[in-house]
DNA sequence: TATTGTTATACTCTATAACTATA
DNA sequence: TATAGTTATAGAGTATAACAATA
């Protein structure tokens, strides 16, 4: 059973400090994106355009530190906000074009890590690593309350 | 190719607010312990009785910050100061037998919850994901657990 | 001169509370 | 009354710098 290495490995990767490595490996070289409010740009680029709230919950974020994120990477050019047509006291974030191509390249140096990391492992057993571990995050981590897609 | 899925559920385990929630599930009901104390407590029953520098290179953190959750742990009775033999600079710290304890139950805790998680999936499975799991960390991760540490 | 433990300081992140506008 | 966005404030976490003691 190897339970046991399994655990040992999960603690090692939520390690803050490893985390804060694989963020930051992901975010350098792209300006205006950090470790902190990558995960508001990245959930924005999932959720398509959407309130503070929404992607607060999306993220596990207060919306009060959603929407000062969403104030720095305005700042920066890569997020905008519009009114909502529908509904007069919210606000929708977008992505501008810069914001979009960020993400784009998050995505391709997040996936270039991966590939290399997973050099060594077959196919199949990627293929299995994969699946053992959506039904792993489907049971370790709560639901946010949006619901719809958290991948 | 799986390759994007699993970047989303690295992404989503990643997550601030998941990796707290995991580590305030493990830590309830064990006084003495959060979630920013616990890997000192573990990667000192890791490595057993450990300077705070050496703890620190261990878990990746600064050790000030090492000195000072010790000194927390300490408190609370599960972490002892000693000073050490061979060096009269050095501070060995170690377990209590109540430390030990609430590693045992954090471990076990950790164990039961994983169990579940993996509950869904075939011994099998759960042997591959563990493997490349561990070739994940190796590639993803700087200076792994258990690996040799400068002084 | 370098290293260990520790403390002091400042900075960052995050949540709670409060305010405004709209539903 | 409730909700969205925002700002203000306070609390916690962390790193940098500095100190004394020892190597």
């Amino acid at each position: 059973m190897p339970a046991e290495q399994i655990a040992a490995d999960l603690g090692a990767l939520l390690l803050r400090g490893n985390r804060a490595h694989l963020y930051d490996r992901l975010t350098e070289g792209v300006v205006g994106v950090d470790s902190t409010t990558y995960p508001v740009l990245s959930g924005l680029a999932r959720a398509g355009p959407a309130t503070a709230s929404r992607l607060a919950d999306l993220i596990g974020l207060d919306r009060t530190v959603a929407t000062r994120y969403a104030t720095r990477l305005e700042q920066a050019g890569l997020v905008t906000r519009a009114a909502d047509a529908d509904d007069a006291r919210a606000t929708r974030l977008s992505l501008t074009p810069e914001g979009r191509q960020a993400v784009q390249t998050m995505r391709t140096a997040l996936e270039s890590i991966l590939a290399e990391a997973l050099s060594t492992s077959e196919p199949e057993e990627i293929e299995t690593f994969a699946r053992v571990l959506q039904r792993l995050l489907d049971a370790l981590v709560p639901a946010p309350p949006g619901a719809p897609l958290r991948r």
